[in-house]
DNA sequence: ATCAGTTTTAACCATTTGGTTAAACTAAAT
DNA sequence: ATTTAGTTTAACCAAATGGTTAAAACTGAT
């Protein structure tokens, strides 16, 4: 998180800001502060709120995705890719817990923000995975299952708890590391729970 | 949605706005516009912006939490509550798709906004929905599972699909009318799944 | 018809906010 | 030493925005 040359300052900080505020939110003068530079500064690097947000948003978008996708493009078996997306991407939230509601509330305002600049499809070759879950079901090991059921199940149990974060942290009385550990507990009982869900 | 009086014309004018917008990118301007009334008048009745959010925001979290929570407080088989609560809860979000995503992100915000006006132990008995688990599992009936593991999943898989709308549907290509047909399954597959994740 | 209370409006105000400008500083290249 | 390019700042600006005010219009009771 060390400051390099003023350029990552301002990104690094207008990353915390638009984090926790979203674009509407957020204001000039508080990344400034929190970069410790002077308002005009962000003009010179970044034309504009709304570009700084975009460089923002777009670095972040471009560490997430490979890391929640990436698994789907290698040849593991079905239950390795699931136990290994599930640890890696509940990994990556555990740094960026804000993420999810600032994506989701941003996408919400402007749908095109995320589908301008990648293509999901690209990145998850649903009918690979279709495939290989239809061998599974043929082999007898899982039930039939479709990708469009299941990746918004999984998508789902991984993200909504960080997504709920303040939700669940009143409601079940944790502390910030409490929070942490029950998200590590579910690096197991999320793939458990999903396998079980699958059986014929 | 139609106009009785000019302060129920103000609060629907306001929720709509505020779900689309959120907080800090609603303008009082706009309300006013919707309303069809002059923006000094949302001061006359609402004094400020902050005082018009918490009164939409309030009416709207008091219609959603007893159809959310409130099968838990009746004495059904424990399969028959998940059935209904999937069920009740779907089709209230397909009503307000854009709720949980402002939600969400105004707690995200300021975290009091939600506890500060209703508790949800109240709401749920935690401990009694545990006993209840407990016997399921004595019975053989269900693998023993834990309330704080439970909720959590129930919860992800009811409410982030909506959360992902506009994803999904970029993802999958769905018109709103396929998006609805889409969540209208997940009535069935909800459950089936979940049962199925619970078996022994 | 009039009066009191409520509702509605147009005009206005102060502050905030994103953004600009022009000048000063710095360090490397010539 | 001077030029040049990049960096940083203080001071300003125009527009947007939440909020106010005072008066007009309306309503229902007397």
């Amino acid at each position: 998180m060390e400051a390099e040359n003023t350029e990552q300052k301002i990104l690094i900080a207008a990353r915390q800001v638009f984090l926790k505020k979203g674009l509407a939110g957020a204001r000039m003068q508080e990344i400034a502060d929190m970069a410790g530079i002077n308002k005009a500064l962000l003009h010179y690097y970044y034309r504009s709120k709304e570009q700084l947000f975009r460089s923002s948003f777009q670095d972040l978008i471009k560490q997430m995705l490979p890391k929640v996708f990436g698994v789907f493009r290698t040849d593991l078996p079905f239950e390795e890719k699931l136990r290994t997306l599930t640890a890696d991407y509940l990994d990556f939230l555990t740094e960026y817990p804000q993420l999810p509601v600032m994506i989701l509330s941003e996408i919400q305002r402007d749908p095109q923000l995320l589908f301008n600049e990648l293509n999901i499809p690209d990145l998850v070759d649903f009918q690979d995975l279709q495939k290989q879950l239809d061998e599974e079901a043929e082999a007898g090991r899982i039930r039939p299952m479709q990708v469009f059921e299941l990746i918004p199940n999984l998508l789902s149990l991984l993200v909504f708890p960080f997504a709920a974060k303040p939700i669940i942290q009143n409601a079940l009385k944790l502390t910030d590391e409490q929070f942490k550990d029950f998200i590590s507990s579910r690096k197991l009982t999320v793939p458990d729970f999903f396998m079980n869900a699958l059986k014929p």
